[in-house]
DNA sequence: TGAAAATAGTTGAAATTTCAAGTAAACTCA
DNA sequence: TGAGTTTACTTGAAATTTCAACTATTTTCA
């Protein structure tokens, strides 16, 4: 994952067993390799590190999420799908936290009306008081762990660059859809 | 995960279940959370869509992490330990993943004469087959999704300030350790 | 209309990961 | 030396996540 390997020598590869890509593979530059290692392995060590800092509050990053998420919906609550959606995770995996959530007393699930096919996650007022009570921590290591680490001009540069790569990503997808 | 709830209304919450933070909250500003957002967003989506490109090769980003130490490793081996370590993955979770890998045939284990305590990981013919085939193109995803859509100065940038997040996290965690 | 397709969500099982404990060997230092 | 500690690794069970159905609507469109 951290590496992508420029070691590797083609060679001792059998060669009617190449793909067209082992051709020409385009190795990364050594800035362009800084770039991706130094990205990859801090992100890895930083999404750690956040997780961590949660422990003490009884909460895991996704659990986390979804409850920022339920908090800060009108009348605390969401469909399903939608949740599921601007959580990143699948609908699945939101049913079955949601089944734990639920366990814990966060959240409680009730039938939609309008549409009886679907269901609402509403976030209860424990929910909330779990998630205020976490949030202000939360902050503070995103704050004392990432963004305070940067200065202005990188704070820019990162969002930039990271709404392009998103972009790409999202075009990429489309074009995957056809 | 995504979000730092910054909409969250301290107000809402019994006074006396306020923790310190929660009296200065020190929300992160526009362009703080544009930054934490454009990268945490991003980044969820590109280690999805750089699993997802692993796909046909019967890989995941973990085990492919695994497979690449092993390959630049002196004798295609390493010890149990340093691979859990430069993988970045737990002991335990090597050890059961380093189960299956041997069952499809990319490793195989074999007691350490000097240390009879540890074990080698070794890749065979086969497991370096199986990477070298996949690096290309998982090096033209990462290429493609993450560093050709950074430019030169970007790149540079980025890889300081990484590189920045990760030496204060190092701090962080032998200050934790004391 | 109404049959076919798409959407919303759940479920159980399989695979993966984490967690706590366990074994055996190697180190440490009084 | 040797009792106590640390290190290396594994293991089984619990928790989580993924995967492939499956149910129950709702939507589409001929």
């Amino acid at each position: 994952m951290a590496k992508a390997p420029n070691e590797l020598n083609p060679n001792e590869l059998n060669p009617n067993e190449l793909n067209p890509n082992e051709l020409n593979p385009n190795w990364l530059s050594p800035r362009e390799m800084r770039a991706w290692r130094s990205y990859i392995i801090a992100s890895r060590r930083l999404l750690e590190a956040l997780d961590q800092d949660l422990e003490g509050h009884d909460l895991s990053m996704p659990d986390y999420e979804v409850l920022a998420q339920l908090s800060e919906a009108p009348g605390r609550k969401l469909r399903m799908s939608e949740l599921a959606e601007i959580s990143m995770i699948s609908k699945s995996r939101l049913s079955h936290r949601i089944k734990v959530m639920e366990s814990s007393g966060w959240v409680r699930r009730e039938a939609c009306k309008e549409d009886k096919r679907g269901s609402w996650a509403i976030m209860t007022d424990k929910g909330l008081k779990a998630i205020v009570r976490a949030a202000p921590d939360h902050l503070a290591s995103v704050r004392g762990r990432f963004v305070d680490q940067l200065n202005a001009k990188e704070q820019e540069m990162l969002s930039i660059a990271f709404e392009r790569v998103l972009k790409s990503l999202r075009a990429d997808f489309k074009r995957d859809e056809l």
